[in-house]
DNA sequence: CAGGGCCGGT
DNA sequence: ACCGGCC
């Protein structure tokens, strides 16, 4: 297959907009183009073609144009004239084939050649086309794949780390020949493609070399003929083509791509012959392509509400809403929405190819069958939050938003309704994330998390959530403060951003064999569910900890300046008995347990602690926190030492006061290792030889703990799992190397990416 | 239904 | 700040 151009289809160096090729290239493309239909476009087509510069008139726009489409805003024509898209853009819609399950065989070639399901929760979630063969089904239920198909092998697919990180090489990659990437979830790209186009059309102007179509063209069973009639789609087939192939070689993934004349097109048709392949939607077949659809929900952009709201309009099909009154659906969705469905329902799509860039925000969540207890939620939060934090530092920007999501179990309606509440960052827990105090971070959030969790829930009433989610947001780049070393994040550089760490397709070369590559080694690593949970004590001594410490620290005078927030808990009735409930249960307190501190706890989580459930463990809880404080350096306490309660205090203070990192780093190093020393982040405790107590356990203190508690304590510490880093950041042995190699490998390619950022 | 995200409208 | 909605 003599390709139109495989030469050249590699990172260009060079990023052209459109500037200056209105006039020149463009003119002589209209000719080439003249066929292209604008489908439902009150101008006609030769309106547009008198005049260069009139068909950006001609669009009914109510879209902010593509960076390219400004940069390209030709003569100018007054506001009206918005830069708007190019007539006849070339999009292409990537869809990689089951991602997770190619994702997973990549990591462990074995599981090609049998029946894949990757599994969250209960359900299959995506499988390999070996399962499919089998009947096995996206979304289909754990227990009905088995049904289907006994031999079934289930991945776990929870953890999103080795998705999110191909997914974004794949967008790289794209990226690396064309700056117009826009992301749609993991697995899907929109790329515009219209300059390279041009770019070719130019070059292959004179040799007329419209030979045909790359792949599939919508309907039409040859794909010779049409070629001629479509110069640009031809060309972007071939490109397609050609992307196609490098996402192949390069990194191992197959899947499906969609060339048409807007983002709505290219996904409609990018499916339409499913593994491995790809289909050219031309002009004259937008109407069958629409038409086939077999009903409202099929648009993208038609989700289930929206399609339940059209049905109430008596609305079923697209034709239906082709047909329905343009003023009608204005009065039920309001004008914008109800031109955007027509129009959709028409097969037009102006809406650019907007570059996604580094994402906006980052989350991490968990479902579960019930969660009824301000315990299980706070340690469920601190869970997350450890996860998400290290992630947000490795990303390497600062959040300074935070927001807590829960879903509350209901009968009817169970998979709807989230709730959130959200609040800043205080600037100085914002910047512990940047500079690697996760631990602190962590620390100092779980308490915000609580007071956001009591705006929504009234804990002394029974509960019943099946969702938690964290979630930072607002995030900016650090100012040339800390350039992290491993700054892994694979995200897209910013223009702002002094530091970036660019993945490039620069394995190229090294893989080009691409299917043994990497992964080989890393399918050892799919066992990565090995990870055991501390036990349940251990993770509420942990999470209570990490509660009062953040306290204390914030009672400091340093510390204490954005505290505000926390005084303004609204637990309603509860917080006019605040004082009262002071009085009368400090008393009542576990010894080492500051009443400054527990008067700073929402009422809610007082009477968590005090009621006779948490008991133990807030006793417990009440004899680590104390004496780590007093550790100015020392990630770990080698002497048992005695703390008393003024001792304690003092320290806090000491600690808070100074707050350069060297001291805070130590205040709760002993619980949650600091990650960067990986190698002896083991240890939770130290290993004095002969005590049988973790070195910072006042044995007095232990000795003053009721029977039952000291036995379940030191049966505790005697199993003593090493607490890991806390879950699912074990991606250091390979991510960290991996892409640090990279990166020095071709990091002369690093900087390429930057291009497409310059301001112009 | 699972886990992440993004965006638009109050 | 909070939804809702969409993929």
């Amino acid at each position: 297959m003599a390709l139109l151009h495989k030469p050249e289809l590699r990172p260009t160096a060079r990023c052209t907009f459109r500037t200056t090729t209105t006039t020149t290239t463009a003119g002589i493309l209209k000719k080439l183009q003249n066929t292209h239909i604008v489908l439902e476009m009150d101008k006609s087509e030769e309106e547009m073609e008198e005049d260069d510069t009139e068909w950006r008139n001609s669009f009914v726009e109510s879209v902010p144009p593509s960076p390219a489409a400004a940069a390209a805003s030709g003569p100018r024509l007054g506001k009206t004239s918005l830069p708007v898209t190019p007539a006849h853009r070339v999009i292409v819609h990537f869809d990689l084939d089951c991602f997770y399950a190619q994702v997973e065989m990549i990591r462990n070639p074995a599981l090609r050649e049998v029946p894949l399901g990757i599994q969250q929760k209960y359900i299959i979630v995506t499988c390999n086309y070996v399962a499919r063969e089998q009947g096995v089904t996206k979304l289909m239920s754990v227990t009905d794949a088995k049904e289907k198909c006994p031999q079934l092998v289930l991945v776990k697919g929870e953890d999103l780390t080795h998705y999110r990180d191909m997914s974004y090489k794949v967008t790289e990659l794209l990226m690396s020949y064309c700056p117009l990437v826009e992301r749609l979830g993991f697995d899907e790209n929109f790329v515009d493609i219209t300059e390279m186009v041009e770019r070719r059309l130019v070059e292959t102007l004179e040799s007329k070399n419209f030979t045909s179509f790359k792949g599939h063209v919508y309907s039409h069973s040859s794909a010779a003929v049409e070629a001629h009639d479509h110069p640009s789609l031809a060309l972007g087939s071939h490109i397609a083509a050609e992307l196609r192939e490098a996402i192949h070689s390069k990194l191992g993934l197959t899947g499906c791509a969609g060339i048409a004349t807007s983002k709505l097109l290219a996904k409609l048709v990018s499916g339409t012959f499913k593994p491995n392949q790809q289909t050219t939607l031309l002009p004259e077949n937008v109407s069958d392509i629409i038409g086939c659809l077999s009903g409202l929900r099929k648009i993208p952009g038609v989700g289930h509400q929206t399609a339940k709201r059209l049905q109430a309009l008596g609305l079923v099909s697209v034709k239906d809403l082709q047909l329905f009154p343009l003023n009608d659906l204005v009065r039920e969705f309001g004008d914008p929405s109800a031109q955007r469905l027509k129009n959709l329902a028409n097969g037009v799509d102006d809406l650019p190819v907007t570059p996604t860039g580094p994402p906006q925000s980052l989350s991490d969540e968990d479902s579960f069958k019930k969660m009824s207890s301000t315990k299980d939620v706070m340690e469920k939060i601190q869970e997350l939050l450890s996860n998400l934090v290290e992630r947000m530092h490795k990303d390497g920007r600062q959040p300074h938003t935070f927001r807590l999501t829960i879903r509350r179990y209901s009968a009817t309606n169970k998979w709807f309704s989230r709730e959130s509440r959200q609040s800043p960052i205080p600037n100085h827990t914002g910047q512990k994330i940047t500079s690697g105090g996760n631990d602190d971070a962590v620390v100092q959030l779980v308490p915000l998390a609580m007071k956001l969790f009591h705006k929504m829930v009234d804990s002394r009433a029974t509960f019943h959530l099946t969702l938690i989610n964290v979630c930072f947001s607002n995030l900016q780049a650090k100012g040339a403060a800390a350039n992290r070393k491993g700054a892994i994040t694979s995200f897209f550089t910013q223009s702002t951003s002094p530091r970036k760490t660019q993945i490039l397709p620069t394995q190229s070369q090294d893989n080009s064999s691409q299917s043994g590559d990497s992964p080989c080694m890393d399918h050892q690593f799919s066992t990565r569910s090995m990870i055991t949970q501390p036990t349940s004590t251990t993770k509420s001594i942990r999470s209570l900890e990490a509660v009062l410490h953040g306290l204390k620290r914030k009672q400091c005078p340093v510390a204490a300046v954005d505290n505000t927030p926390l005084q303004e808990v609204s637990c309603s009735k509860a917080r006019s008995d605040f004082d009262e409930t002071d009085s009368r249960v400090t008393h009542r307190l576990p010894l080492n347990v500051d009443p400054e501190v527990f008067r700073l706890l929402p009422a809610e989580i007082q009477e968590e602690l005090l009621s006779p459930a948490n008991t133990k463990t807030l006793l417990s809880t009440s004899v680590s926190p104390v004496a780590v404080v007093d550790l100015p350096h020392t990630t770990v306490n080698k002497s048992p030492q005695s703390v008393t309660d003024s001792k304690s205090i003092k320290g806090i203070k000491k600690a808070a006061n100074k707050l350069d990192p060297s001291d805070r780093s130590s205040t709760v190093n002993h619980t949650f290792p600091e990650g960067n020393n990986m190698e002896e982040e083991i240890l939770s405790f130290p290993q004095s030889s002969d005590c049988q107590f973790p070195g910072n356990v006042d044995p007095k203190v232990f000795s003053e703990l009721p029977v039952d508690v000291q036995r379940e304590l030191m049966s505790e510490w005697k199993q003593q799992k090493p607490i890991l880093k806390t879950a699912s950041s074990k991606k250091p042995s390979r991510g960290l190397m991996a892409k640090d190699k990279k990166s020095a490998g071709k990091g002369s390619q690093a900087n390429n990416l930057l291009k497409y950022f310059k301001p112009n």
